[in-house]
This record gives C-alpha cells, structure tokens and sequence, in this order.
DNA sequence: AGCACGCCGACT
DNA sequence: GTCGGCGTGCTC
C-alpha cells in the first residue's frame, strides 16, 4: 500500500523542478495510480493547485521532520498519463529548458488543465459592513480587477479577523458530452391501456402513443424524437411518468466529421520508386526498428500515396499510425483523402477543433478506438499506445517547432516516441531541411528519393526577371513587362495563375518625401502598414490602430505617400492593368476568420476566379490542375532575413511554389521577379536543383560555424526597460563565459532584430557549441532562478535549436 | 499567490 | 526603544 506519492505541482509563480511529497489519505490509497491528476493543498495558506502524480512509494523519500500535507483529492478514475508520456516529460523538461508542469501539461487536452478560482465565505463573525457588501450572497468569486484597492484591504482585514474565510477552487473543465436517449416502453400489450388513459383531444400524446408503439422496445435519440413529433422536453419527461418510455443518457463525442460521408478511395497503383519506399519502410515496421527514412520527393510525386499506403500496411499489422501535417495543409480535401481510405478509424486533431472536440478526439484514441491520427504539431503527443510509424510531412516547415514553454520540435518528439515503441519515422520533403538531409548523407536516416513526377516529366519553365533592369521599362515597378505578358496569356487561354507576393517585412506603410518621416507603431518597433479595407494604419504585432496621416507628424507638409506593396494595393493595381482578371485575394486579413482559408481554396478550385493572388501560404499544398502560371512578385525579401536560415528558406518557398504550375497534362510556367538574380538560393532554386542547393548551403554553414556543424541556443532576454534587459544579457553572458569552453562561440547579446515589441525591449544572445559539460545545468538553473525576475518584468527564454530570430 | 523573516526608517 | 515599511525567499 502506497503511503506518500510525489506530485509535481502547478504553481504559477516560483516553479521548481522537483516533485513534493504528500500523504495519501486511506480512503483514496486503493484508487491512486502514477498519472493521475489530483488537486492538493499548497504553500502557507494551503491554496489549492493541480498536481500530476509521478511517483508512489511506502515511505517518505525526502529527508525533513515536517509531515507532508495530504492529498486533497483525486480528479481523475484512472490515469491520464501512462509510462509514456511520463517518462517523455521528463526527456522533454530537460531536453527543452522547460518546467516539468508544462511538459507534464502539453501531452493532454486543454481542458484537463484546471482552472482556478478563489472564493470568499462569510463565517457567522462577519461584520454587519461585510454582510452589507457580500449583499444576499453567502459566497463571492474573488478576482484582483473586480475590487478597487481599497476593498481589497478591507476584505484582507476581515479575513486577518477571522470574519470570513478563503477557498480555492479547481475547477477540472474536461466534460463528457452526454447525449439524451429514450427508450419505448410501450408494447401492443399495454398500448390501449395507456390510452384510454389520454384525453381524446389531446392529439400531441395520441401520436406519441402510436409512434412509440410501433418503436415498441428500441432506443430512439431523444432530440430527433422531439423534432420529428414537434414536442418539448417537458412532454417527454411526462411520457415518462406515465410509464410510456424510459429516458437515459449516453456518452457521445463530440466529432463533427464523424457522421460525414467521404466515400471511399482505394490505393493507386505505385510507381517502382513509391513501391520500393513503402516495402523498406513497411519492413522496418515488421522488424519492430526505428529506422528513420527520409522520403524525398519533388513535388507531384506522389508521396502522399506512399504514406497512405504505409499505414495501410501498419493497420494490417494491428498497430498504430501518427501523421503530422503542417497546420495550414490541414484542409478539408487533405482530411478527405485520409478519411475516404481510413474511414472512422481517423482521428483528427488541429487548432480549428473546440477545446470540447479536441478532448473527444483525444478519448477516442486514448481507448484505442481510432488508429489513425492526423494531425498538427501537437498530435505528436496522441496517445496512442502501439505505434506502427509516424509520418512527418513537410517536414523542413519550421512550423513543427513549438513557440513557447515546451519549446519542443515536433520531429524530435517523434524520433523519441519511435524508439520508444520501436517503429520508424518518416519524414517526407521535397525540400528537406539541411539538417535532415546531412543526416541522411551521413547514414543516420535512410534516404528514399521519389524523382519522378506521377503525370510525367514534365518540369514547369522558368522566367527570372532582374528587377533592376526590368525597373526602366515596366510599365509598374511593382510588375515587370514578362509577368503581365505571362499573366495576359494565361487569362487569354482561360487557364489559372498563382501570384505570390513574399509579404514579410514587406507591406504598404507610409512615409513623408520631405522629412523621411515614417510611421511607427508607439508600442513595437515597427513600422505601421495601411489597410484599405478599414482605411487605417495597423500595428501586426500588436494591434495597435491608428488614422492614416494626411500631413508629416514631424514637419507637416502634405507629401506624405504610401510606400511599399501590400497585397491589397496590388490587387487593385492588377484590376487596372488586366481588367479581364478575376481575383482572389488570400492573406493575414482576408483568412482571419474561422473556415475563410478554405472558403478562398475552394472558390479558386470552382473557377470563380483566375488569379489567386496571396502570401507565403499559397505555396503551401494547394493543387489546382489548370493552375500553368505561378508568378512570384518579390523573391528577395526573406533573403534579408537577419536568419543563417535564409537562404534556405528562400530556396524552399520559392521551389514550393514552383512546383504548383502545370500539375497536370499542361506546361507549367513559372516567372519570379528577383533582385538579386545571382544569387545561388534563387538561382538554385528556379532550375530545381536542390542537391547543389544542398552541398553549396552546407559548405556556407560549416564556414560559418552553423548548424549541422554547430549546435545552437538562443537565450532572449526582455523587460520593460532597455536597460534592465540589456544589463541581464550581458550578466548572463559574463555567466555562460565562465561555464563554457574555448570551443564554444557566443553572439551578442544584441538587441533583437525586432527589438521592441508591445513596449518590451528584446535582447539576444546565441550560443554555437559542440559538446559543452556544463551548459545544460547553467541553462537548467538560469530558468529556474529568472523566475524571479518576473516581479521586476524581467523575462529570460532559453530556445534550443530556434527557429527564430526576429526576437 | 501569500505568508514569514529580516533589515531600515519614523514614531509613541 | 518599538512599530511597521516592503525586499527576499520558500512553499511537501
């Protein structure tokens, strides 16, 4: 019998790493498990938090005379989290600097997270004053904004007097879904009796009567019986008094693709590159090895088919499959194409879900009832229990790296969780990430290439237009005379066109032509961008709202114009120049809604247009077959990226995009506006080689000292002040100095290239290294101890391999 | 978050 | 001398 168990606690303000001690009450010691969650008592005034268990024992492990408070109560029937996900918190806390409650947090649902809430009760001492403020109520939620300061300290006193006293709540917010269902009781047995018993004008329960004897016995949905004879619950609940049906509830989930008919799709026959992909990867999952295969394909090679016919081979294995997608190639047709070959054995897990959906998704696999998960970076923490392979598309987009505490890369995740159950990984790319793809030359994964397209060779031709010449003779200096001859064509033969307009660091803002005054946001370090649609300049960091200027702030003259291109100016400026197109704008503004994404996909798809004119995600997955003309406006701007990666981010968007001209029996033509026509990324990249691409890049980071041949941290430092974040990065520095080798090489700190954001100044510092003894326990202690700068707005990140330099 | 402890200034 | 300010540290 366990006596104590060791929780790791969520406290919000100073966390640690350990976990503490409690005692288990004798009323709950045959019930608690290891991955339970219970709520126990916390600090001086026995607040009560939420608290995973990790560990059982007979005795007290920890050597001090106190008594370890009791366990208050245990949320859940059986564990949450198994051995698993357990044991993958704790790799993850150390591998990713991250507290073990977050770790601990991230594998489940959002809503097993507690909410908390503090509660005041008047005790019979109260003062006729404090009754009069708690009004009838016998109990009052209390929350800092609701009263003023001065309340604040009369409720305080009271409590000090012992005229009222504090409770916290932990609120578990996972709710089942219960669903009404009735069964008939009534048989031709009993029918007349129950009858005569009615009015005969009572014709609303007459035919009720009638309709539930012919239902004699079989279990109706309550809602559709109330729809179908127009009644209310009230009239059911009297039927069921009167002894004609039985009411009852059952679980549901709450899953809305669930009853949809996506038909079904067999597998395609392979090619013998996709055939020889499937069986070495399908002979790993026999062997039980965590072979990792990177799948390398160019696009319209048909890699999809080859995952699909993967887990169709680890199905008939009776085991498991996990597929990561990236968010934005999450749409309807990519979830049909799994759903139409898998049927309900699919689970689905990805931002757009209710926090209620989610977790009814998440219950359906954690009781083994789908064995196909698709999903967003987070399914990688599905709990599925005897995994076959896991899939990883795409899998260079920088989006499978979580952007705050666990800072975790999804890729990594999976390569633990495989050798965990010891299946392989793929990772399927056109255009893998350097790193991925120096592993597989190094032997470490192992390298399948799809180089043959599906429907034939056929390799779209490629424009590069220098920019700088183009410049005199265009009739727009946002558009060359060879785009709009190429877009003029393509409308000409009725066919589709793709324009791409690299937004980053790259919209409409406004500047004066006297003083050189531009407009800036007062909060972030950026400069505001115009928006015609509610004729205002917005802040993208921060929201932040303001009127356009008609004269310079700084000098007032009137000459104050809108520089740069924004998709919306462009769209406007292509109307005058092709009065024959018909756009469809997709960026940031016009896909903020719910579904506005796929709304735009699928009108473009329908014909209602021949321009899809957008940002970096069109490149995205999008397959259109009358799509013969992908035309990239700017090629540059990621190139100026303060990021080692830029170039290959350059590589990889402009290759991506590339490839979505003439999918099908059409030539495709591609046309990319460039200013830096020399350069190897761009250069590279319109003759579709990424081999080259690959040997040139990885020379250029070996001289550089950078990733594969260098591990990199980046710690971020911010506060209010500049000052205070500067003095910290440079005290951490001063600290890292003295902890780390000759070998390694520390940046900065400088401030970030964004370096102030919502009035916070940011200040980074990089640290490339190769082996490094004492590096992970000064990071591990540095997070630990910056908690307490927190008070002073003081914030420090440790990121292990980022992916972002902005701040 | 909330409570104790400890070191300085203003005060009955 | 003592009361109380809040900066600092800890919570099984």
């Amino acid at each position: 019998m366990p006596n104590y168990a060791q929780v790791i606690v969520d406290v919000k303000a100073m966390q640690t790493n350990r976990p503490y001690t409690y005692q288990i009450p004798a009323e709950l010691k045959d019930q608690i498990q290891v991955g339970m969650r219970v709520v126990v008592p916390f600090g001086k005034g026995d607040r009560k938090v939420q608290g995973f268990v990790v560990e059982l024992s007979e005795k007290v492990t920890f050597a001090d005379q106190i008594e370890p408070k009791q366990i208050e109560a245990l949320m859940d029937l059986t564990p949450v989290l198994n051995e698993e996900a357990l044991a993958l918190a704790d790799h993850l806390a150390r591998e990713t600097f991250a507290f073990k409650i977050r770790c601990l947090q991230v594998m489940l649902p959002n809503v097993m997270r507690a909410s908390y809430s503090k509660g005041l009760r008047l005790l019979p001492t109260a003062s006729s004053e404090l009754k009069q403020f708690f009004g009838a109520k016998e109990e009052l939620e209390f929350s800092a904004e609701r009263f003023s300061k001065a309340e604040q300290a009369l409720l305080r006193k009271a409590q000090k007097a012992g005229q009222l006293e504090v409770i916290y709540h932990v609120k578990d917010r996972a709710r089942v879904k219960k669903t009404k269902f009735l069964t008939s009781l009534v048989t031709r047995q009993n029918y007349a009796e129950f009858k005569a018993k009615v009015r005969k004008n009572a014709t609303k329960q007459l035919d009720l009567l009638a309709f539930l004897a012919a239902k004699s016995g079989q279990e109706l949905l309550q809602a559709q019986v109330q729809a179908q004879l127009d009644l209310t619950a009230s009239q059911l609940k009297k039927a069921s008094e009167s002894g004609w049906i039985k009411q009852f509830e059952r679980e549901t989930y709450r899953d809305p693709t669930q009853t949809k008919d996506y038909g079904q799709s067999v597998p395609k026959i392979l090619t013998a590159e996709q055939k020889n992909a499937v069986d070495q990867i399908t002979s790993a999952v026999k062997q039980a090895q965590a072979t990792t295969f990177l799948l390398q394909g160019v696009t319209g090679s048909g890699k999809t088919e080859v995952y699909l016919q993967t887990i169709a081979r680890v199905l008939e294995q009776k085991k498991q499959a996990l597929m990561l997608v990236p968010e934005i190639s999450l749409t309807p047709q990519m979830v049909a194409r799994v759903k139409a070959r898998f049927g309900k054995q699919v689970a689905l897990l990805h931002s757009a879900l209710s926090d209620g959906e989610r977790y009814d998704e998440w219950r359906r696999i954690e009781r083994g009832e789908a064995s196909v998960v698709v999903g967003a970076r987070s399914a990688i923490f599905a709990p599925l229990t005897d995994l076959g392979v896991i899939i990883i598309d795409e899998e260079h987009e920088t989006s499978y790296k979580q952007e705050d505490m666990p800072r975790y890369q999804a890729k990594e995740v999976a390569l633990w969780r495989a050798k965990y159950h010891n299946c392989p990984v793929v990772l399927g790319s056109a255009t893998p990430a350097l790193e991925t793809r120096a592993r597989a030359q190094k032997g470490l994964y192992t390298h399948l290439q799809l180089t043959k397209r599906i429907n034939g060779d056929n390799l779209p031709e490629v424009t590069l237009v220098d920019m700088r010449k183009a410049k005199l003779t265009a009739p727009d200096p946002d558009f060359s005379k060879e785009m709009l001859e190429a877009l003029a064509k393509c409308l000409q033969r009725k066919e589709q066109a793709v324009l791409m307009l690299n937004r980053r660091g790259y919209s409409a803002f406004v500047m004066c032509r006297e003083c050189g005054f531009v407009l800036k946001c007062p909060n972030c370090d950026v400069s505001l961008t115009l928006h015609m649609d509610t004729h205002s300049m917005k802040c993208h960091y921060c929201g932040h709202e303001e009127a356009i200027p008609h004269v310079c702030p700084q000098c007032h003259s009137r000459k104050i114009y809108y520089y740069g291109t924004g998709t919306q100016k462009i769209e406007e400026k292509l109307n005058q120049l092709l009065p024959d197109a018909q756009i469809l704008r997709m960026d940031v503004d016009t896909t903020r809604k719910k579904g506005a994404h796929e709304r735009i996909l699928q009108q473009f798809g329908a014909k209602q247009a021949n321009i899809l004119l957008g940002t970096q995600m069109i490149a995205k997955g999008l397959d259109f077959p009358d799509v013969t003309l992908v035309g990239v406006l700017n090629a540059d701007t990621a190139l100026e990226f303060p990021d080692y990666r830029a170039s290959e981010r350059t590589f990889q968007l402009l290759t991506q995009v590339s490839g979505r001209a003439g999918r099908a029996d059409k030539k495709g033509h591609v046309v990319i506006q460039t200013y830096n026509p020399e350069h190897y990324a761009i250069q590279l990249a319109c003759q579709q080689n990424y081999e080259r691409f690959f040997f040139q890049e990885m020379q250029l980071r070996h001289l550089n000292d950078y990733p594969p041949y260098y591990y990199t941290i980046k710690i971020t430092v911010s506060a209010e002040s500049e000052n205070l974040a500067a003095k910290e990065s440079f005290l951490i520095k001063k600290q890292l100095a003295q902890c780390l080798s000759a070998d390694a090489i520390i940046l900065g700190p400088t401030p970030s290239a964004i370096m102030r954001i919502k009035n916070r100044f940011y200040y980074q510092l990089v640290i490339k290294y190769k082996h490094e003894q004492a590096l992970e326990s000064y990071l591990e202690e540095l997070v630990i101890q910056s908690q307490r700068g927190e008070k002073k707005g003081l914030q420090v990140v440790v990121d292990r391999d980022p992916v972002n330099f902005l701040t």
